[in-house]
DNA sequence: AGAAATGATGAGCGATCGCTCATGTTTCCC
DNA sequence: GGGAAACATGAGCGATCGCTCATCATTTCT
C-alpha cells in the first residue's frame, strides 16, 4: 500500500519556525484566495506572499491542492467549533435557537462570504466533497435541534425541514453582502423558519 | 473611446456555415464544463470537441473568456423568458403562484444545477455581474409578484421577502441533486413560505 | 565543539496554456 | 467564369504554470 492517505504535510513541522512557515503559507493562500481569486494564487505567488521560498511551500505540502485542502480543513474545523458551541436547548423558545443557529452561520464566515466562495473555485474533488460533508453535518445538527422541539413543530419530515433549513441559510448567505446580512436579515429568516415549523 | 463595449463575437457570422461554427464551440464549452469542469474547458479542447480549428475559434470570440460570456448570455436569455413566461395571477392562491415560481427555477437549470455551478467557476468579473444581475432581476420579480398578493400577506417588507424568497430557493437549488430537488421539495420549499407569507 | 537533523533557498525544467498568422478553401455576386 | 469576401486551418510562439533538486543555513543533541 504506497499511498499515503490524504496526508496534506509532506513532513511534519517540528520546530517553531517550520510552523511559522506553514501559517504563513496558509495566510497567504487565503489572503491572494480574497483579493485575487483563485486564478491568481499560484503557487510561487503565495510562496512569495508568504515570505518563504517555493521550495519550503513545497516541504510541507505535497502539491498546490494541498495547500487549498489545508486551508479548507482549518476554516472547516473552526466552523465545526462554532457549531459545536451553540447549544441545543430544549427550553428556550425555538424561535431563540433558530437565531442562535443563523448567527453561528454568520460568524462561520469571519471574513465574509467571499473566502467560501473562492474555496469553492477551487478545482479539487476531494474539496468539494469537504464542504458536502460539512453541509451534511450542518443538516443532522439541524435536525436535532427540531427533534428537541418536536412537540411543537407542524411538519412531519424534520430531515427535510432541516434540509431547507441549511441551505436556505447557504443561500442566502452566500449571496447576502456583509452589511446585508445583518440583524434585521436574519431576525426575518428566523421568523420564516419559525412560522413554518411552528404550530400556532 | 476606442474600447468596444463588450461585443463576444469578433466577426459577425453571416452565412450559415459560420454560424454553425459559433453554436458547436457553445455547445462544446459548455459540455465540457459540465464533465470535466472549468480547468478542462481550455481553449484548444473546446475547439477539438467542437469539430472546428482553434483559429476558427478566434475568429469569432476575442478570447477565451468571450466564450463564457457569451454561453452565459445564452442561458440568461433563456431564464428571462421562462421567468416572464410564468404568469403572475392574483386570482390563484399565492401557494400556486409560489409553486409556479419554484417550478420556473427548476427549470432554468434543464442540465441540474452544475453548469450553473461551473459557471460561477468562471474567473471573469463581468459573468459575476451578470448573474448577480439575473438575481436583482428575480427579486423583482418576486416583489412583483408579492405585492400582487399584498392583502393577503403579514410581512410588511415585502422587497426582503422576496430577497429570502429568491436566495432561499436558489441555495437549495443549487445544493440537491436533480432527484432531491424533485415534487416533495418543491412542495415543501412553497409551504415554507406560504407560511410566512400568509396571514392564516 | 561538531555531527546529524531539520529547515530554507531559488534557478530552472518540462508541460501546458491562450492565442497569432500565414495560408488554403468555400461561398457570394456580378 | 472569376475576383472578392467570408470562412477554416493548425503549427507553433511567448508566457506562465506546478514543481524538483542541488545547495546552503540553522537548530538540536551529545
Amino acid at each position: 500500500m504506497p499511498r499515503v492517505p490524504a496526508r496534506p504535510l509532506r513532513r511534519q513541522a517540528k520546530q517553531a519556525r517550520s510552523q511559522a512557515s506553514v501559517d504563513a503559507v496558509l495566510q497567504a493562500a487565503a489572503r491572494i484566495l480574497l483579493r485575487d481569486g483563485y486564478l491568481a494564487a499560484t503557487t510561487n505567488r503565495i510562496a512569495e506572499v508568504a515570505g518563504v521560498s517555493i521550495g519550503t511551500l513545497y516541504q510541507y505540502f505535497a502539491d498546490k491542492d494541498a495547500v487549498f485542502d489545508a486551508l479548507i480543513q482549518r476554516e472547516l474545523e473552526t466552523a465545526g467549533r462554532v457549531l459545536e458551541a451553540t447549544v441545543i436547548n430544549a427550553d428556550q423558545p425555538l424561535e431563540t435557537s433558530l437565531g442562535q443557529l443563523f448567527d453561528a452561520f454568520r460568524r462561520l464566515q469571519p471574513r465574509g462570504p467571499e473566502l467560501y466562495r473562492q474555496l469553492e473555485h477551487v478545482p479539487n474533488a476531494l474539496l468539494r466533497k469537504r464542504l458536502a460533508e460539512r453541509n451534511e453535518r450542518a443538516v443532522a445538527f439541524a435536525t436535532r435541534l427540531l427533534e428537541a422541539h418536536r412537540a411543537e413543530l407542524r411538519v412531519d419530515d424534520l430531515n427535510l425541514a432541516a434540509f431547507m433549513l441549511v441551505h436556505a441559510a447557504q443561500g442566502i448567505a452566500l449571496s447576502a453582502s456583509p452589511e446585508q446580512f445583518g440583524e434585521r436579515l436574519m431576525t426575518e429568516l428566523a421568523r420564516l423558519f419559525a412560522r413554518y415549523l411552528h404550530a400556532d
